[in-house]
DNA sequence: AGCACA
Protein backbone atom coordinates (compact mmCIF):
# COMPACT_ATOMS: atom_id res chain seq x y z
CA UNK A 1 0.00 0.00 0.00
CA UNK A 2 2.36 2.49 -1.40
CA UNK A 3 1.33 6.36 -1.66
CA UNK A 4 3.50 6.82 -4.52
CA UNK A 5 1.90 7.84 -7.60
CA UNK A 6 -1.00 9.60 -5.39
CA UNK A 7 -0.10 12.63 -3.14
CA UNK A 8 -0.57 11.68 0.22
CA UNK A 9 -2.89 15.07 1.84
CA UNK A 10 -2.07 16.35 5.16
CA UNK A 11 -5.25 15.27 6.72
CA UNK A 12 -4.14 11.58 6.69
CA UNK A 13 -1.15 12.10 8.65
CA UNK A 14 -1.08 11.83 12.53
CA UNK A 15 -0.62 14.77 13.99
CA UNK A 16 2.18 16.12 15.55
CA UNK A 17 3.49 18.92 17.72
CA UNK A 18 6.13 19.11 15.50
CA UNK A 19 5.36 20.26 11.69
CA UNK A 20 7.76 19.85 8.92
CA UNK A 21 7.61 23.03 6.72
CA UNK A 22 8.99 22.72 3.25
CA UNK A 23 9.61 24.54 0.10
CA UNK A 24 11.33 27.52 2.27
CA UNK A 25 13.54 30.35 0.84
CA UNK A 26 16.76 29.02 1.32
CA UNK A 27 17.77 32.25 3.23
CA UNK A 28 14.97 31.99 5.56
CA UNK A 29 16.16 32.37 8.75
CA UNK A 30 14.81 30.99 12.17
CA UNK A 31 13.45 34.39 13.28
CA UNK A 32 11.30 34.57 9.85
CA UNK A 33 10.12 30.42 10.67
CA UNK A 34 9.09 32.09 14.19
CA UNK A 35 6.93 34.93 12.84
CA UNK A 36 5.03 33.02 10.71
CA UNK A 37 4.10 29.90 13.77
CA UNK A 38 3.89 32.02 16.29
CA UNK A 39 0.42 33.26 15.79
CA UNK A 40 -0.83 30.04 16.59
CA UNK A 41 0.78 28.90 19.77
CA UNK A 42 3.91 28.55 21.74
CA UNK A 43 7.05 27.46 19.41
CA UNK A 44 9.41 25.41 21.85
CA UNK A 45 11.77 24.46 19.76
CA UNK A 46 12.98 25.03 15.80
CA UNK A 47 15.32 23.67 12.93
CA UNK A 48 15.94 25.30 10.22
CA UNK A 49 18.07 25.13 7.17
CA UNK A 50 17.32 21.29 6.54
CA UNK A 51 18.01 18.82 3.39
CA UNK A 52 20.24 18.92 0.42
CA UNK A 53 18.70 22.56 -0.57
CA UNK A 54 18.10 23.85 2.99
CA UNK A 55 14.97 24.86 2.28
CA UNK A 56 13.05 22.80 4.75
CA UNK A 57 12.70 23.19 8.81
CA UNK A 58 10.79 22.14 11.03
CA UNK A 59 8.61 23.65 14.36
CA UNK A 60 7.73 21.93 17.57
CA UNK A 61 5.02 23.82 19.48
CA UNK A 62 4.42 23.01 22.83
CA UNK A 63 1.04 21.62 22.39
CA UNK A 64 -0.05 19.34 19.99
CA UNK A 65 -3.44 21.52 19.77
CA UNK A 66 -1.47 24.51 18.66
CA UNK A 67 -0.14 22.21 15.71
CA UNK A 68 -3.13 21.07 14.63
CA UNK A 69 -4.10 24.95 14.83
CA UNK A 70 -1.95 26.13 12.50
CA UNK A 71 -2.07 23.22 9.98
CA UNK A 72 -6.01 23.35 9.58
CA UNK A 73 -6.06 27.28 9.58
CA UNK A 74 -3.63 26.72 5.98
CA UNK A 75 -5.23 23.72 4.63
CA UNK A 76 -8.58 25.98 4.44
CA UNK A 77 -7.02 29.13 4.16
CA UNK A 78 -6.90 30.67 0.78
CA UNK A 79 -3.53 32.77 1.47
CA UNK A 80 -0.99 29.60 1.66
CA UNK A 81 1.38 30.23 4.23
CA UNK A 82 4.59 32.40 3.15
CA UNK A 83 7.91 33.54 3.80
CA UNK A 84 8.90 35.93 1.91
CA UNK A 85 6.94 35.50 -0.65
CA UNK A 86 7.27 31.89 -1.37
CA UNK A 87 4.66 29.63 -0.40
CA UNK A 88 5.62 26.78 2.39
CA UNK A 89 3.76 23.77 2.83
CA UNK A 90 3.05 22.75 6.27
CA UNK A 91 2.81 19.29 7.23
CA UNK A 92 2.72 17.44 10.98
CA UNK A 93 6.37 16.34 10.77
CA UNK A 94 6.69 12.21 11.25
CA UNK A 95 8.48 12.69 14.25
CA UNK A 96 7.26 14.08 17.80
CA UNK A 97 9.95 16.06 18.63
CA UNK A 98 12.81 18.60 17.48
CA UNK A 99 16.38 16.85 18.70
CA UNK A 100 19.56 17.68 18.73
CA UNK A 101 18.54 21.08 17.76
CA UNK A 102 21.56 23.50 18.43
CA UNK A 103 24.98 22.67 18.69
CA UNK A 104 27.27 25.01 19.55
CA UNK A 105 28.08 26.41 16.11
CA UNK A 106 24.29 26.99 15.40
CA UNK A 107 24.25 30.06 17.89
CA UNK A 108 23.51 32.89 15.55
CA UNK A 109 26.28 35.74 15.42
CA UNK A 110 28.16 38.08 13.51
CA UNK A 111 31.50 36.07 12.92
CA UNK A 112 31.17 32.56 10.48
CA UNK A 113 33.50 29.76 11.21
CA UNK A 114 34.30 28.44 8.06
CA UNK A 115 35.87 25.22 7.50
CA UNK A 116 37.41 24.95 4.15
CA UNK A 117 37.27 20.70 3.14
CA UNK A 118 39.96 19.21 1.49
CA UNK A 119 42.42 22.41 0.46
CA UNK A 120 45.65 23.44 2.11
CA UNK A 121 45.81 26.92 3.35
CA UNK A 122 47.86 28.14 0.07
CA UNK A 123 44.88 26.98 -2.33
CA UNK A 124 42.34 29.32 -1.25
CA UNK A 125 43.50 33.21 -1.05
CA UNK A 126 41.95 35.37 1.67
CA UNK A 127 41.24 37.57 -0.99
CA UNK A 128 38.74 34.46 -3.05
CA UNK A 129 37.33 34.08 0.64
CA UNK A 130 36.50 38.26 0.63
CA UNK A 131 35.35 37.64 -2.70
CA UNK A 132 32.79 35.10 -1.81
CA UNK A 133 31.48 36.14 1.24
CA UNK A 134 31.40 40.11 -0.24
CA UNK A 135 28.37 38.62 -1.82
CA UNK A 136 26.48 38.80 1.57
CA UNK A 137 27.24 42.02 2.58
CA UNK A 138 30.37 44.34 4.23
CA UNK A 139 32.85 41.88 5.72
CA UNK A 140 34.65 43.84 8.29
CA UNK A 141 37.21 40.88 8.93
CA UNK A 142 38.89 37.72 8.17
CA UNK A 143 41.46 35.75 9.88
CA UNK A 144 42.72 31.95 8.44
CA UNK A 145 44.69 29.98 10.21
CA UNK A 146 45.22 25.39 10.16
CA UNK A 147 44.03 23.73 12.81
CA UNK A 148 43.46 20.18 12.68
CA UNK A 149 39.87 20.27 11.22
CA UNK A 150 42.10 22.14 8.13
CA UNK A 151 41.80 25.23 6.55
CA UNK A 152 39.16 27.70 8.42
CA UNK A 153 38.20 31.35 8.38
CA UNK A 154 36.96 33.54 10.62
CA UNK A 155 34.58 36.45 8.78
CA UNK A 156 33.25 38.78 10.47
CA UNK A 157 30.14 40.71 9.09
CA UNK A 158 28.32 43.50 10.47
CA UNK A 159 25.32 41.70 11.82
CA UNK A 160 24.16 38.17 12.54
CA UNK A 161 21.87 38.24 9.82
CA UNK A 162 24.10 39.22 7.40
CA UNK A 163 26.27 36.43 8.38
CA UNK A 164 23.30 33.74 8.63
CA UNK A 165 22.02 34.95 5.41
CA UNK A 166 25.99 34.04 3.80
CA UNK A 167 25.95 30.91 5.69
CA UNK A 168 22.81 29.77 4.53
CA UNK A 169 23.80 30.43 0.86
CA UNK A 170 27.22 29.02 1.38
CA UNK A 171 27.13 26.25 4.09
CA UNK A 172 27.63 22.88 1.75
CA UNK A 173 28.72 24.45 -1.17
CA UNK A 174 31.71 24.87 -2.97
CA UNK A 175 34.29 27.69 -3.68
CA UNK A 176 33.45 28.06 -7.22
CA UNK A 177 35.90 25.73 -9.91
CA UNK A 178 37.80 28.84 -11.18
CA UNK A 179 38.89 30.77 -8.22
CA UNK A 180 40.84 27.97 -7.11
CA UNK A 181 44.25 26.41 -8.39
CA UNK A 182 43.84 23.68 -10.66
CA UNK A 183 45.02 20.78 -8.89
CA UNK A 184 42.01 21.61 -6.22
CA UNK A 185 39.60 18.77 -6.35
CA UNK A 186 36.31 19.55 -4.35
CA UNK A 187 36.49 22.17 -1.50
CA UNK A 188 33.17 22.26 0.67
CA UNK A 189 32.74 24.97 3.17
CA UNK A 190 31.27 23.92 6.20
CA UNK A 191 30.36 27.09 8.27
CA UNK A 192 29.01 27.38 11.58
CA UNK A 193 28.99 30.74 13.89
CA UNK A 194 31.72 31.79 15.66
CA UNK A 195 31.30 32.42 19.49
CA UNK A 196 33.60 35.79 18.57
CA UNK A 197 31.68 38.86 17.65
CA UNK A 198 34.97 41.40 17.01
CA UNK A 199 38.22 39.50 15.82
CA UNK A 200 41.53 41.21 16.78
CA UNK A 201 43.28 41.76 13.59
CA UNK A 202 46.67 42.96 13.72
CA UNK A 203 48.12 43.00 10.71
CA UNK A 204 46.68 43.31 7.02
CA UNK A 205 48.58 39.99 5.99
CA UNK A 206 48.32 37.06 3.85
CA UNK A 207 46.51 35.37 6.61
CA UNK A 208 44.14 38.11 8.15
CA UNK A 209 42.58 41.15 7.02
CA UNK A 210 40.98 43.99 8.72
CA UNK A 211 38.53 45.86 5.91
CA UNK A 212 37.31 48.46 8.63
CA UNK A 213 40.86 49.62 8.66
CA UNK A 214 43.17 50.66 6.63
CA UNK A 215 45.47 52.02 8.45
CA UNK A 216 46.75 48.50 10.36
CA UNK A 217 49.80 47.96 9.49
CA UNK A 218 50.88 45.50 6.70
CA UNK A 219 52.67 42.88 7.39
CA UNK A 220 52.67 40.39 4.13
CA UNK A 221 54.40 37.66 5.97
CA UNK A 222 52.82 38.51 9.66
CA UNK A 223 53.51 34.71 10.48
CA UNK A 224 55.82 33.29 7.89
CA UNK A 225 58.21 36.07 9.66
CA UNK A 226 59.22 34.76 12.47
CA UNK A 227 58.84 31.18 10.79
CA UNK A 228 62.56 29.62 10.48
CA UNK A 229 64.11 31.91 8.23
CA UNK A 230 66.68 28.94 7.42
CA UNK A 231 69.67 30.45 8.82
CA UNK A 232 72.38 28.26 8.11
CA UNK A 233 76.21 28.86 8.47
CA UNK A 234 76.70 29.80 5.21
CA UNK A 235 72.72 31.18 4.62
CA UNK A 236 73.75 34.68 3.00
CA UNK A 237 70.19 35.57 3.49
CA UNK A 238 69.35 38.74 1.73
CA UNK A 239 66.75 39.80 3.83
CA UNK A 240 65.80 43.31 4.80
CA UNK A 241 67.10 44.56 7.96
CA UNK A 242 64.68 45.56 11.16
CA UNK A 243 64.84 46.54 14.29
CA UNK A 244 63.58 43.19 15.25
CA UNK A 245 65.81 40.75 15.36
CA UNK A 246 64.99 37.25 15.13
CA UNK A 247 67.29 34.49 17.08
CA UNK A 248 67.46 31.04 16.87
CA UNK A 249 68.45 29.54 20.08
CA UNK A 250 70.75 26.49 19.33
CA UNK A 251 71.97 23.38 21.97
CA UNK A 252 69.75 24.82 24.54
CA UNK A 253 71.35 23.21 27.51
CA UNK A 254 69.44 25.78 29.94
CA UNK A 255 66.42 27.37 29.82
CA UNK A 256 66.55 30.88 28.07
CA UNK A 257 64.30 33.23 29.91
CA UNK A 258 62.64 36.86 28.81
CA UNK A 259 65.46 37.98 30.95
CA UNK A 260 68.18 36.25 29.84
CA UNK A 261 67.49 37.64 26.45
CA UNK A 262 66.92 40.88 27.80
CA UNK A 263 70.47 40.95 29.32
CA UNK A 264 72.16 39.69 26.95
CA UNK A 265 70.43 42.12 23.97
CA UNK A 266 70.18 45.36 26.58
CA UNK A 267 73.69 45.43 25.84
CA UNK A 268 73.98 47.37 22.73
CA UNK A 269 70.62 49.27 23.29
CA UNK A 270 67.15 49.39 24.58
CA UNK A 271 65.20 46.64 24.38
CA UNK A 272 61.55 47.40 23.88
CA UNK A 273 59.71 44.26 23.47
CA UNK A 274 60.33 40.35 23.60
CA UNK A 275 58.84 37.42 22.22
CA UNK A 276 59.99 34.04 23.14
CA UNK A 277 58.66 30.67 21.21
CA UNK A 278 59.07 27.42 19.72
CA UNK A 279 59.17 26.75 16.18
CA UNK A 280 60.00 23.43 14.78
CA UNK A 281 61.45 22.14 18.33
CA UNK A 282 63.79 25.14 18.26
CA UNK A 283 63.61 28.17 20.70
CA UNK A 284 63.42 31.45 18.69
CA UNK A 285 63.00 34.64 20.48
CA UNK A 286 62.22 38.45 18.81
CA UNK A 287 63.95 41.21 20.23
CA UNK A 288 62.71 44.49 19.56
CA UNK A 289 64.85 47.61 19.49
CA UNK A 290 63.76 50.93 18.59
CA UNK A 291 65.96 51.54 15.22
CA UNK A 292 67.62 49.62 13.08
CA UNK A 293 70.96 50.50 13.76
CA UNK A 294 70.53 49.46 17.29
CA UNK A 295 69.77 45.64 15.82
CA UNK A 296 72.60 45.77 13.06
CA UNK A 297 75.06 46.20 15.96
CA UNK A 298 73.58 43.86 18.03
CA UNK A 299 73.25 40.81 15.19
CA UNK A 300 76.82 41.43 14.15
CA UNK A 301 78.02 41.08 17.46
CA UNK A 302 76.09 38.54 18.78
CA UNK A 303 75.67 36.46 15.50
CA UNK A 304 77.17 32.93 16.15
CA UNK A 305 77.99 33.56 19.72
CA UNK A 306 76.96 31.08 22.37
CA UNK A 307 74.81 32.78 25.54
CA UNK A 308 76.76 30.41 27.74
CA UNK A 309 80.39 28.82 27.33
CA UNK A 310 80.29 25.40 26.42
CA UNK A 311 78.57 26.06 23.04
CA UNK A 312 75.18 26.20 24.81
CA UNK A 313 72.87 28.32 24.01
CA UNK A 314 74.29 29.02 20.96
CA UNK A 315 72.65 32.20 19.19
CA UNK A 316 71.66 32.78 15.35
CA UNK A 317 70.59 35.69 14.25
CA UNK A 318 68.82 37.48 11.58
CA UNK A 319 66.26 40.04 10.65
CA UNK A 320 62.51 39.77 11.15
CA UNK A 321 59.87 40.65 9.33
CA UNK A 322 58.39 42.69 12.13
CA UNK A 323 58.83 46.23 13.00
CA UNK A 324 56.45 46.28 15.78
CA UNK A 325 55.84 42.65 18.05
CA UNK A 326 52.47 42.58 19.48
CA UNK A 327 53.18 40.89 22.81
CA UNK A 328 51.70 40.33 25.94
CA UNK A 329 53.01 43.05 28.81
CA UNK A 330 54.15 40.31 31.19
CA UNK A 331 54.72 36.65 30.63
CA UNK A 332 56.92 33.75 31.20
CA UNK A 333 57.30 34.06 27.25
CA UNK A 334 56.92 37.37 26.25
CA UNK A 335 57.93 41.35 27.74
CA UNK A 336 56.90 44.48 26.89
CA UNK A 337 59.18 47.15 28.21
CA UNK A 338 57.43 49.99 26.84
CA UNK A 339 54.34 49.50 29.25
CA UNK A 340 55.53 51.14 32.39
CA UNK A 341 53.60 48.21 34.30
CA UNK A 342 55.32 45.62 32.32
CA UNK A 343 58.74 46.47 33.65
CA UNK A 344 57.48 47.25 37.15
CA UNK A 345 55.87 43.80 37.14
CA UNK A 346 58.68 42.66 35.85
CA UNK A 347 61.01 44.13 38.44
CA UNK A 348 58.75 42.65 41.21
CA UNK A 349 58.66 39.40 40.22
CA UNK A 350 61.47 37.77 42.60
CA UNK A 351 63.40 35.00 40.99
CA UNK A 352 62.28 31.55 42.16
CA UNK A 353 59.14 33.30 43.52
CA UNK A 354 56.88 32.37 40.84
CA UNK A 355 54.04 34.66 41.70
CA UNK A 356 51.21 33.30 39.19
CA UNK A 357 51.11 35.83 37.03
CA UNK A 358 47.58 37.11 36.19
CA UNK A 359 45.53 35.32 33.68
CA UNK A 360 45.81 37.73 30.98
CA UNK A 361 49.46 37.54 30.81
CA UNK A 362 49.70 33.87 29.43
CA UNK A 363 47.33 32.97 26.75
CA UNK A 364 45.47 30.17 27.38
CA UNK A 365 45.65 29.18 23.33
CA UNK A 366 47.67 26.39 23.21
CA UNK A 367 48.96 25.39 19.74
CA UNK A 368 47.55 28.81 18.47
CA UNK A 369 45.06 31.08 16.70
CA UNK A 370 41.37 30.60 17.65
CA UNK A 371 41.70 26.89 17.97
CA UNK A 372 40.35 27.26 21.35
CA UNK A 373 38.06 29.72 20.45
CA UNK A 374 36.12 27.10 18.01
CA UNK A 375 35.49 25.35 20.70
CA UNK A 376 34.38 28.61 22.81
CA UNK A 377 36.64 28.60 25.34
CA UNK A 378 37.96 31.89 24.15
CA UNK A 379 36.31 35.09 25.51
CA UNK A 380 34.96 37.28 22.09
CA UNK A 381 36.85 39.50 20.83
CA UNK A 382 40.06 38.18 22.14
CA UNK A 383 41.52 36.22 19.09
CA UNK A 384 45.15 36.78 19.47
CA UNK A 385 46.19 37.61 16.36
CA UNK A 386 49.64 37.63 17.75
CA UNK A 387 53.16 36.50 16.81
CA UNK A 388 53.75 36.00 20.16
CA UNK A 389 51.10 33.44 20.28
CA UNK A 390 52.97 31.01 17.84
CA UNK A 391 54.22 29.16 20.85
CA UNK A 392 51.90 28.69 23.66
CA UNK A 393 53.99 26.55 25.49
CA UNK A 394 55.33 27.71 29.13
CA UNK A 395 57.54 25.00 29.93
CA UNK A 396 59.31 26.87 32.98
CA UNK A 397 58.95 29.68 35.31
CA UNK A 398 61.67 32.30 34.36
CA UNK A 399 64.08 32.82 37.00
CA UNK A 400 65.28 36.21 35.93
CA UNK A 401 68.33 37.91 37.57
CA UNK A 402 70.80 35.16 36.95
CA UNK A 403 72.05 36.25 33.72
CA UNK A 404 76.27 37.39 34.10
CA UNK A 405 75.47 40.70 32.70
CA UNK A 406 78.91 41.51 33.69
CA UNK A 407 80.59 40.29 30.31
CA UNK A 408 78.47 42.85 28.51
CA UNK A 409 78.05 46.17 28.24
CA UNK A 410 76.46 48.65 26.89
CA UNK A 411 77.67 52.55 25.56
CA UNK A 412 74.15 53.42 25.85
CA UNK A 413 72.27 54.69 28.92
CA UNK A 414 69.45 52.38 30.07
CA UNK A 415 66.10 53.55 29.73
CA UNK A 416 64.06 51.34 31.90
CA UNK A 417 64.50 50.36 35.67
CA UNK A 418 64.10 47.19 35.12
CA UNK A 419 65.79 46.70 31.83
CA UNK A 420 68.83 45.02 33.32
CA UNK A 421 71.45 47.20 31.28
CA UNK A 422 74.50 46.31 33.17
CA UNK A 423 76.17 49.54 32.94
CA UNK A 424 79.08 50.08 34.64
CA UNK A 425 80.63 47.34 32.17
CA UNK A 426 83.60 47.68 29.91
CA UNK A 427 82.25 49.57 26.91
CA UNK A 428 82.65 46.81 24.52
CA UNK A 429 80.16 43.94 23.58
CA UNK A 430 81.70 40.94 24.87
CA UNK A 431 80.39 37.56 22.79
CA UNK A 432 80.91 35.72 25.33
CA UNK A 433 78.41 36.42 27.85
CA UNK A 434 79.28 32.92 29.40
CA UNK A 435 78.68 31.81 33.17
CA UNK A 436 80.56 28.57 33.28
CA UNK A 437 78.43 25.59 35.48
CA UNK A 438 75.70 27.78 36.54
CA UNK A 439 72.57 27.57 34.25
CA UNK A 440 70.11 30.60 34.53
CA UNK A 441 67.36 28.50 35.01
CA UNK A 442 69.23 27.30 38.45
CA UNK A 443 66.52 28.50 41.01
CA UNK A 444 68.43 31.04 43.85
CA UNK A 445 66.21 32.71 45.91
CA UNK A 446 67.49 36.04 47.12
CA UNK A 447 70.99 36.65 46.30
CA UNK A 448 72.91 36.21 43.18
CA UNK A 449 75.41 33.78 42.69
CA UNK A 450 79.17 34.91 42.99
CA UNK A 451 80.03 36.32 40.05
CA UNK A 452 76.63 36.75 38.91
CA UNK A 453 75.57 40.51 38.30
CA UNK A 454 71.87 40.66 38.50
CA UNK A 455 71.04 41.16 34.89
CA UNK A 456 67.87 43.25 34.83
CA UNK A 457 66.14 42.23 37.73
CA UNK A 458 67.65 42.27 40.93
CA UNK A 459 67.13 39.27 43.01
CA UNK A 460 65.87 41.14 46.15
CA UNK A 461 63.08 41.83 43.97
CA UNK A 462 63.77 45.61 44.26
CA UNK A 463 64.32 47.44 40.21
CA UNK A 464 67.98 47.77 39.70
CA UNK A 465 68.23 51.42 38.94
CA UNK A 466 71.84 51.45 36.50
CA UNK A 467 72.41 55.11 36.22
CA UNK A 468 74.92 57.60 35.58
C1' DA B 1 7.46 20.27 -3.02
C1' DG B 2 7.91 15.28 0.90
C1' DC B 3 11.29 14.51 7.18
C1' DA B 4 16.72 15.98 10.63
C1' DC B 5 22.68 12.67 13.78
C1' DA B 6 26.14 16.90 11.70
Amino acid sequence: MSTSGTPQFRYTQTPSKVLHLRNLPWECTEEELIELCKPFGKIVNTKCNVGANRNQAFVEFSDLNQAISMVSYYASSSEPAQVRGKTVYIQYSNRHEIVNNKSPGDVPGNVLLVTIEGVEAGDVSIDVIHLVFSAFGFVHKIATFEKAAGFQALIQFSDAETASSARNALDGRSIPRYLLPEHVGSCHLRISYSAHTDLNIKFQSHRSRDYTNPYLPVNPTAIEGISQPAVGPDGKKKEPESNVLLASIENMQYAVTVDVINTVFSAFGTVQKIAIFEKNGQTQALVQYPDISTAAVAREALEGHCIYDGGYCKLHLSYSRHTDLNVKAYSDKSRDYTIPEASLLAAQQAPGAPAAPPQWQNPQYPGNEYGSAVQGHMPPGQGPWDPSMQAGRSTYVSAPGTFPGQNFATSSVPSYAAAGVPSGSSPHASTRPSMPGAPPNMRHDGASPPGVRPGGVSPSGQPTYYGQ
